[in-house]
DNA sequence: CCGCGGTATTCAGCGTTACTATGTACTGGT
DNA sequence: ACCAGTACATAGTAACGCTGAATACCGCGG
Protein backbone atom coordinates (compact mmCIF):
# COMPACT_ATOMS: atom_id res chain seq x y z
CA UNK A 1 0.00 0.00 0.00
CA UNK A 2 1.33 3.36 -0.62
CA UNK A 3 2.63 5.14 2.38
CA UNK A 4 -0.25 7.88 1.39
CA UNK A 5 -2.86 5.75 2.24
CA UNK A 6 -1.18 3.95 5.20
CA UNK A 7 -1.24 7.73 6.79
CA UNK A 8 -4.57 8.55 5.67
CA UNK A 9 -5.97 5.84 7.14
CA UNK A 10 -5.01 7.13 10.16
CA UNK A 11 -8.22 7.95 12.28
CA UNK A 12 -10.39 7.45 9.34
CA UNK A 13 -10.03 3.32 9.60
CA UNK A 14 -11.07 3.68 12.89
CA UNK A 15 -14.66 5.44 11.47
CA UNK A 16 -14.61 2.93 8.50
CA UNK A 17 -14.49 -0.11 11.43
CA UNK A 18 -17.11 1.39 13.17
CA UNK A 19 -19.89 1.98 10.48
CA UNK A 20 -19.11 -1.29 9.50
CA UNK A 21 -19.84 -2.62 12.74
CA UNK A 22 -23.55 -0.17 12.95
CA UNK A 23 -24.53 -2.24 10.08
CA UNK A 24 -23.99 -5.04 11.25
CA UNK A 25 -22.20 -7.09 14.45
CA UNK A 26 -19.10 -9.05 12.87
CA UNK A 27 -15.45 -10.41 14.12
CA UNK A 28 -12.08 -9.29 13.13
CA UNK A 29 -11.38 -11.82 10.69
CA UNK A 30 -14.54 -11.18 8.96
CA UNK A 31 -13.98 -7.43 9.19
CA UNK A 32 -10.23 -7.67 8.03
CA UNK A 33 -12.16 -9.82 4.64
CA UNK A 34 -14.63 -7.18 3.92
CA UNK A 35 -12.35 -4.51 4.39
CA UNK A 36 -10.27 -6.50 1.24
CA UNK A 37 -13.41 -7.07 -0.81
CA UNK A 38 -14.26 -3.25 -0.68
CA UNK A 39 -10.65 -2.39 -2.12
CA UNK A 40 -8.42 -1.59 0.92
CA UNK A 41 -6.34 -4.36 -0.64
CA UNK A 42 -3.56 -4.80 2.00
CA UNK A 43 -4.79 -4.02 5.29
CA UNK A 44 -2.94 -5.97 7.61
CA UNK A 45 -4.80 -8.29 9.78
CA UNK A 46 -2.71 -7.17 12.67
CA UNK A 47 -3.96 -3.42 12.36
CA UNK A 48 -7.61 -4.30 12.42
CA UNK A 49 -7.06 -6.81 15.54
CA UNK A 50 -5.50 -4.10 17.20
CA UNK A 51 -7.83 -1.60 16.30
CA UNK A 52 -11.14 -3.68 18.03
CA UNK A 53 -9.11 -4.30 21.37
CA UNK A 54 -8.58 -0.29 21.27
CA UNK A 55 -12.06 0.30 20.82
CA UNK A 56 -13.12 -2.62 23.14
CA UNK A 57 -11.40 -0.71 25.66
CA UNK A 58 -12.68 2.43 25.24
CA UNK A 59 -16.13 0.91 25.86
CA UNK A 60 -17.19 1.58 21.89
CA UNK A 61 -18.47 -1.94 21.77
CA UNK A 62 -19.60 -4.57 23.11
CA UNK A 63 -17.84 -8.30 22.70
CA UNK A 64 -19.71 -11.66 22.54
CA UNK A 65 -17.24 -14.82 22.14
CA UNK A 66 -18.97 -17.17 19.69
CA UNK A 67 -18.04 -20.42 19.10
CA UNK A 68 -16.69 -21.33 14.90
CA UNK A 69 -16.82 -24.50 13.41
CA UNK A 70 -13.39 -24.10 11.85
CA UNK A 71 -10.80 -22.47 14.37
CA UNK A 72 -10.75 -20.83 17.15
CA UNK A 73 -13.44 -18.70 19.02
CA UNK A 74 -14.76 -15.82 17.37
CA UNK A 75 -15.20 -12.42 19.14
CA UNK A 76 -17.92 -10.85 17.92
CA UNK A 77 -18.47 -6.96 17.87
CA UNK A 78 -21.48 -4.79 18.05
CA UNK A 79 -21.78 -1.12 18.45
CA UNK A 80 -23.65 0.04 21.60
CA UNK A 81 -24.40 3.78 22.53
CA UNK A 82 -21.37 5.31 23.05
CA UNK A 83 -19.85 3.89 20.03
CA UNK A 84 -22.73 5.28 17.99
CA UNK A 85 -21.70 8.46 18.82
CA UNK A 86 -18.54 8.05 18.43
CA UNK A 87 -19.62 7.22 15.10
CA UNK A 88 -21.75 10.15 14.87
CA UNK A 89 -19.11 12.27 15.74
CA UNK A 90 -16.75 10.71 13.11
CA UNK A 91 -19.25 11.77 10.46
CA UNK A 92 -19.06 15.20 11.84
CA UNK A 93 -15.77 15.01 11.88
CA UNK A 94 -15.19 13.42 8.32
CA UNK A 95 -17.84 16.25 6.90
CA UNK A 96 -15.97 18.99 7.25
CA UNK A 97 -12.46 17.69 6.82
CA UNK A 98 -14.34 16.31 3.21
CA UNK A 99 -15.97 19.71 2.64
CA UNK A 100 -12.93 21.66 2.88
CA UNK A 101 -10.39 19.21 0.89
CA UNK A 102 -13.08 18.79 -2.00
CA UNK A 103 -12.84 22.72 -1.78
CA UNK A 104 -9.30 23.02 -2.36
CA UNK A 105 -9.69 20.10 -5.24
CA UNK A 106 -12.17 22.83 -6.92
CA UNK A 107 -12.21 26.00 -6.31
CA UNK A 108 -8.86 26.30 -5.30
CA UNK A 109 -8.50 28.41 -1.97
CA UNK B 1 -9.20 20.28 18.99
CA UNK B 2 -10.83 16.79 18.61
CA UNK B 3 -8.46 13.87 18.76
CA UNK B 4 -10.91 12.70 15.46
CA UNK B 5 -9.62 15.53 13.78
CA UNK B 6 -5.92 15.60 14.68
CA UNK B 7 -5.76 11.71 14.07
CA UNK B 8 -7.97 12.29 10.53
CA UNK B 9 -5.33 15.34 9.39
CA UNK B 10 -2.45 12.71 9.65
CA UNK B 11 -1.53 12.36 6.15
CA UNK B 12 -4.04 14.80 4.75
CA UNK B 13 -2.57 18.08 6.07
CA UNK B 14 -0.03 17.65 3.85
CA UNK B 15 -2.14 17.49 0.97
CA UNK B 16 -4.25 20.54 2.05
CA UNK B 17 -0.50 22.54 2.51
CA UNK B 18 0.54 21.08 -1.22
CA UNK B 19 -2.66 22.23 -2.80
CA UNK B 20 -2.54 25.98 -1.19
CA UNK B 21 0.87 26.05 -2.06
CA UNK B 22 -0.39 24.74 -5.94
CA UNK B 23 -2.22 27.65 -5.90
CA UNK B 24 0.45 30.05 -5.26
CA UNK B 25 4.04 30.29 -3.23
CA UNK B 26 3.44 31.07 0.18
CA UNK B 27 5.56 30.96 3.57
CA UNK B 28 4.85 29.11 6.66
CA UNK B 29 3.07 31.91 9.10
CA UNK B 30 0.81 32.64 5.87
CA UNK B 31 0.25 29.04 5.36
CA UNK B 32 -0.68 28.50 9.45
CA UNK B 33 -3.26 31.91 8.91
CA UNK B 34 -4.91 30.60 5.69
CA UNK B 35 -5.83 27.48 7.49
CA UNK B 36 -7.01 28.87 10.21
CA UNK B 37 -9.38 31.42 7.91
CA UNK B 38 -10.68 28.60 6.21
CA UNK B 39 -11.77 27.01 9.63
CA UNK B 40 -9.05 24.80 10.78
CA UNK B 41 -8.80 26.99 13.96
CA UNK B 42 -6.28 25.86 16.12
CA UNK B 43 -3.51 23.83 13.81
CA UNK B 44 -0.59 24.36 15.52
CA UNK B 45 1.96 26.76 14.32
CA UNK B 46 4.94 23.80 14.99
CA UNK B 47 2.86 21.48 12.94
CA UNK B 48 2.86 23.33 9.75
CA UNK B 49 6.96 24.61 10.32
CA UNK B 50 7.72 20.96 10.72
CA UNK B 51 5.77 19.74 7.75
CA UNK B 52 7.38 22.23 5.66
CA UNK B 53 10.29 21.07 6.76
CA UNK B 54 9.41 17.35 5.39
CA UNK B 55 8.27 18.28 2.90
CA UNK B 56 11.51 20.20 1.57
CA UNK B 57 13.65 17.42 2.52
CA UNK B 58 11.57 15.27 0.50
CA UNK B 59 12.43 17.87 -2.31
CA UNK B 60 8.77 18.52 -3.24
CA UNK B 61 9.29 22.71 -2.97
CA UNK B 62 11.26 25.21 -3.74
CA UNK B 63 12.51 27.50 -0.82
CA UNK B 64 13.32 30.88 -1.41
CA UNK B 65 14.37 33.68 1.31
CA UNK B 66 13.13 36.76 1.39
CA UNK B 67 13.52 39.45 3.66
CA UNK B 68 10.21 41.21 6.07
CA UNK B 69 10.01 44.20 7.10
CA UNK B 70 8.65 42.57 10.02
CA UNK B 71 10.23 39.73 11.95
CA UNK B 72 12.88 37.76 10.81
CA UNK B 73 13.20 36.78 6.92
CA UNK B 74 10.29 34.87 4.85
CA UNK B 75 10.93 31.37 3.56
CA UNK B 76 8.88 30.88 0.68
CA UNK B 77 7.84 27.80 -0.11
CA UNK B 78 6.57 26.73 -3.66
CA UNK B 79 5.43 23.48 -5.53
CA UNK B 80 7.84 21.99 -7.73
CA UNK B 81 7.51 19.33 -10.38
CA UNK B 82 7.61 16.66 -7.85
CA UNK B 83 5.88 18.51 -5.59
CA UNK B 84 2.96 18.69 -8.57
CA UNK B 85 2.88 14.97 -8.80
CA UNK B 86 2.87 14.27 -5.38
CA UNK B 87 -0.36 16.28 -4.67
CA UNK B 88 -1.91 14.04 -8.05
CA UNK B 89 -1.01 11.46 -6.01
CA UNK B 90 -2.43 12.69 -2.97
CA UNK B 91 -6.00 13.61 -4.84
CA UNK B 92 -5.87 10.07 -6.24
CA UNK B 93 -5.78 8.69 -2.97
CA UNK B 94 -8.11 11.02 -1.30
CA UNK B 95 -11.14 10.31 -3.81
CA UNK B 96 -10.69 6.36 -3.46
CA UNK B 97 -10.46 6.90 0.38
CA UNK B 98 -13.50 9.27 0.19
CA UNK B 99 -15.49 7.23 -1.94
CA UNK B 100 -15.46 4.16 -0.09
CA UNK B 101 -16.38 5.96 3.07
CA UNK B 102 -18.92 8.10 1.50
CA UNK B 103 -20.57 4.89 0.11
CA UNK B 104 -20.47 3.53 3.95
CA UNK B 105 -21.95 6.49 4.92
CA UNK B 106 -25.27 6.69 3.20
CA UNK B 107 -25.90 3.07 1.55
CA UNK B 108 -24.08 1.33 3.91
CA UNK B 109 -21.82 -1.81 3.01
C1' DC C 1 15.03 53.68 26.44
C1' DC C 2 12.61 49.61 27.27
C1' DG C 3 9.04 46.53 27.21
C1' DC C 4 5.14 44.75 24.56
C1' DG C 5 2.67 42.83 20.90
C1' DG C 6 2.71 41.13 16.24
C1' DT C 7 5.48 38.76 12.75
C1' DA C 8 8.22 34.54 11.62
C1' DT C 9 10.85 30.36 12.36
C1' DT C 10 12.69 26.33 15.04
C1' DC C 11 13.05 22.35 18.15
C1' DA C 12 12.73 18.60 21.81
C1' DG C 13 9.59 15.43 23.72
C1' DC C 14 5.10 13.15 23.65
C1' DG C 15 0.94 10.24 22.35
C1' DT C 16 -1.53 7.89 18.79
C1' DT C 17 -1.83 5.19 14.87
C1' DA C 18 -0.98 1.60 11.18
C1' DC C 19 2.51 -1.74 9.54
C1' DT C 20 5.79 -5.72 9.88
C1' DA C 21 6.57 -10.01 11.32
C1' DT C 22 5.64 -13.42 14.07
C1' DG C 23 3.24 -16.85 16.98
C1' DT C 24 -0.66 -19.47 18.75
C1' DA C 25 -4.80 -22.34 18.25
C1' DC C 26 -8.50 -25.02 16.12
C1' DT C 27 -10.63 -27.67 12.17
C1' DG C 28 -11.13 -30.62 8.08
C1' DG C 29 -9.22 -32.84 3.94
C1' DT C 30 -5.60 -35.79 1.79
C1' DA D 1 0.79 -36.84 9.85
C1' DC D 2 0.63 -32.81 7.28
C1' DC D 3 -1.20 -28.69 5.37
C1' DA D 4 -4.32 -25.06 4.24
C1' DG D 5 -7.81 -22.15 5.91
C1' DT D 6 -9.89 -19.94 9.85
C1' DA D 7 -9.28 -16.83 13.82
C1' DC D 8 -6.92 -14.13 17.24
C1' DA D 9 -2.83 -11.79 19.49
C1' DT D 10 1.45 -9.03 20.18
C1' DA D 11 6.21 -6.88 20.29
C1' DG D 12 8.72 -3.58 17.82
C1' DT D 13 8.97 0.26 14.35
C1' DA D 14 8.05 4.54 11.67
C1' DA D 15 5.39 8.55 10.74
C1' DC D 16 2.71 12.31 12.01
C1' DG D 17 0.53 16.11 14.57
C1' DC D 18 0.52 18.45 19.16
C1' DT D 19 2.54 20.79 23.33
C1' DG D 20 5.36 24.11 24.98
C1' DA D 21 9.07 26.57 24.72
C1' DA D 22 12.81 29.47 22.69
C1' DT D 23 14.74 32.70 19.33
C1' DA D 24 14.76 36.74 16.22
C1' DC D 25 13.15 41.07 14.17
C1' DC D 26 10.33 45.25 14.00
C1' DG D 27 7.44 49.43 15.42
C1' DC D 28 4.95 51.74 18.95
C1' DG D 29 3.50 53.64 23.51
C1' DG D 30 4.81 54.77 28.11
Amino acid sequence: MGKQMTEMLKGTLEGIVLAILAAQPAYGYEITARLREQGFSDIAEGTVYALLIRIEQRRLVDVEKVPSEKGPPRKVYSLNTQGKQELEEFWRTWSFLAERIEQLHHGGN
